[in-house]
DNA sequence: GGGAGTCTGTCAGCCAGCCGACATGGGGTG
DNA sequence: CACCCCATGTCGGCTGGCTGACAGACTCCC
C-alpha cells in the first residue's frame, strides 16, 4: 500500500506494542498442554494413551470421521483443516507439540468436521474419548484446563475472523505473521525467527487470498525490508515496521 | 446426548438435507445451558447467582474488562461482538434464554475482548468466576457440560470462518440464515419462522459485507420467493431452494 | 398522534483483489 | 547428474462488492 513510514521510536526498545505483547501473554500460556501436568498427571495420561507415527500428509483423522479420540502432539507437526465446498483448503491452525488436538468434537459429538494432517512426521498420543472423560472426571483441575484450550483457540479464531471481516489482503497477512510469531517464534534481539516452512499456497489458504495476492504482499513486505524468507522460513527483521502496518490500515 | 428434538414432521419432508440436518441435531443440542440442570444443580447455581437487570443497548459488559463473571441468560437477547480497529462491529453471535456467555475469557484469563450488549431487556444471572470454578469442581457432568458449549461454539465459529473465506456473499447470507433458523426457528409445515428481529446492519456485520448488499441480496431471494420478512422477522418459505443457493454456487 | 431517528431500497462509480497464463527457480529423487 | 515437479514471481483483464448519496418507509417515543 502506499508506505506509512512512521516515526520509529529511537530509544532502544521502550515496549511499544502493548498489544502484541499482552497477547503473547495470554495466548502462549494455556497452548501447551504437556508441559502443564505433572508427574503423576503424565504418568496417568500415558497410562491410556497409546502411541502412534505418522509420516508426512498422513491424516491423523479427517472430516466425517466419528471422532473417538482426543490426541496430544509430542512432535511434528499437524495442520488443523477443512475443505470449503468449492474444494479450497481453510487452515485453522497448527498443532505443536505439546498441544491437545481434536478435543472439540470429541467433548461435542457428531463427529469430525475438520482434518488432520502431519505436515512432518510426527508422533502422536492417542486417548480414547471415555478414557479422557474419566481421566478429567479424576483432575478436575485438567478439567479447568482443556477448558482453557478450548478457550484460547475460541479467542484465537474470533480474532481471525474479525480480521477477515475488516482488514484488507496485506493486513490481514501482517498480523497473520504477528500471531504467528508471537506464538511460536523465537526472538534473537529485535528480530523473530519464525521457524515454520509456509508456502505462499498455506499462506493464503490461512488467510482467505490468492496464492498470487501472497507472493505480492510478501514481496513488497521485503523489498520495505520488514522481513527475509529463507527456504520457507520467515525471518522478522522489523517487528515495529510490521506492527505499524497492522495498524494503519 | 443425541435424543433431541431431531424427529420433525410426520410425512412430507424426505430429508434432502443430510447435510444441514446433522449440523442442525449437533449444533442445537448442548446451546441451553440451562435446561441441562436438573433441579438440584440448578438450585445451587442460584445461590452463587445474583439476578441483574439491562435495558436494551445496555452493556453486560464491554471489551478490556477484566472479565470476573460467568453469566446466564434467563431472559432477553443478548449480542456478542467486537468491534475492528476501523469501527466496524462484527457479531460473533447472539445469545438467547438459556446460555451462558462470558464463559471463554473467564476460563482463560486475559480480560475480555468481546463486548456482550443486550438487544433488548434482559434478565441475567451474574456468577463470579471462583464461585462457577469450584460450582464445576463439584459437578464433574458440568465441566464436561461447559466443554461442549465451549466446543459448540468453536464449531460454528469454523464453520462461519471458513464460509467467509470461501463463499461469496449471496451464499454467506443464505448459509447464515439455516444455520440461524436450524437453531432458533420454529418449523411450521415445510415453511420456517424465524423470530428474531434482525436489521440489514447486523446480518452485514455477521457475515463481513455492507449494509447495501444485504439489502439487494435479500431482495433478490424474496423475488425468488425463497423467503419473505415481515417487521425485520425472517420466514423461509422454501428451505430446499435456499438450501440449493447454499451449494451451487 | 406527530415528529425524529432509524431502517430499507436503489443507483452510479470505482478499485482491490481474483483469475488465467506463463516464465523461472530450486530441491529432491531416480 | 539430469529430470521433474512443485513453488515463486509477474502481468493484464475483469468484476464483485464497497463507497457515498439520496429518497421513501417504518417505528418508537414523547
Amino acid at each position: 500500500m502506499s508506505a506509512k513510514i512512521i516515526s520509529i521510536p529511537a530509544t532502544g526498545q521502550p515496549a511499544v506494542q502493548p498489544e502484541g505483547a499482552a497477547a503473547a501473554s495470554t495466548l502462549v500460556a494455556p497452548s501447551n498442554f504437556l508441559a502443564q501436568l505433572d508427574a503423576e498427571a503424565a504418568a496417568a495420561l500415558l497410562a491410556i494413551a497409546t502411541v502412534h507415527h505418522y509420516a508426512k500428509s498422513d491424516f491423523v483423522f479427517r472430516s466425517g470421521a466419528p471422532g473417538n479420540n482426543v490426541y496430544f502432539l509430542r512432535s511434528g507437526k499437524i495442520k488443523i483443516h477443512q475443505l470449503s465446498p468449492l474444494g479450497r483448503e481453510v487452515i485453522l491452525w497448527f498443532c505443536f507439540p505439546g498441544e491437545i488436538f481434536g478435543l472439540a468434537e470429541v467433548a461435542q459429538g457428531g463427529g469430525r468436521v475438520v482434518n488432520a494432517q502431519a505436515c512432518e512426521a510426527s508422533e502422536v498420543l492417542v486417548v480414547a474419548q471415555e478414557k479422557f472423560r474419566d481421566f478429567l472426571e479424576g483432575n478436575p483441575r485438567l478439567a479447568m484446563l482443556s477448558m482453557q484450550v478450548l478457550s484460547s483457540r475460541l479467542r484465537v479464531l474470533g480474532e481471525m475472523f474479525v480480521n477477515l471481516v475488516s482488514d484488507d489482503v496485506s493486513t490481514r497477512i501482517a498480523k497473520l505473521i504477528l500471531r504467528l510469531s508471537a506464538r511460536y517464534g523465537t526472538r534473537v534481539g529485535r528480530e523473530v525467527f519464525l521457524n515454520i516452512p509456509l508456502t505462499h499456497q498455506e499462506i493464503a489458504d490461512m488467510v482467505g487470498t490468492s496464492r498470487q495476492t501472497v507472493t505480492s504482499v510478501l514481496g513488497a513486505l521485503k523489498r520495505q525490508g520488514v522481513l527475509s524468507i529463507e527456504s520457507r522460513r520467515i525471518h522478522i527483521e522489523s517487528e515495529e515496521l510490521l506492527n505499524e502496518l497492522t495498524q494503519g490500515g
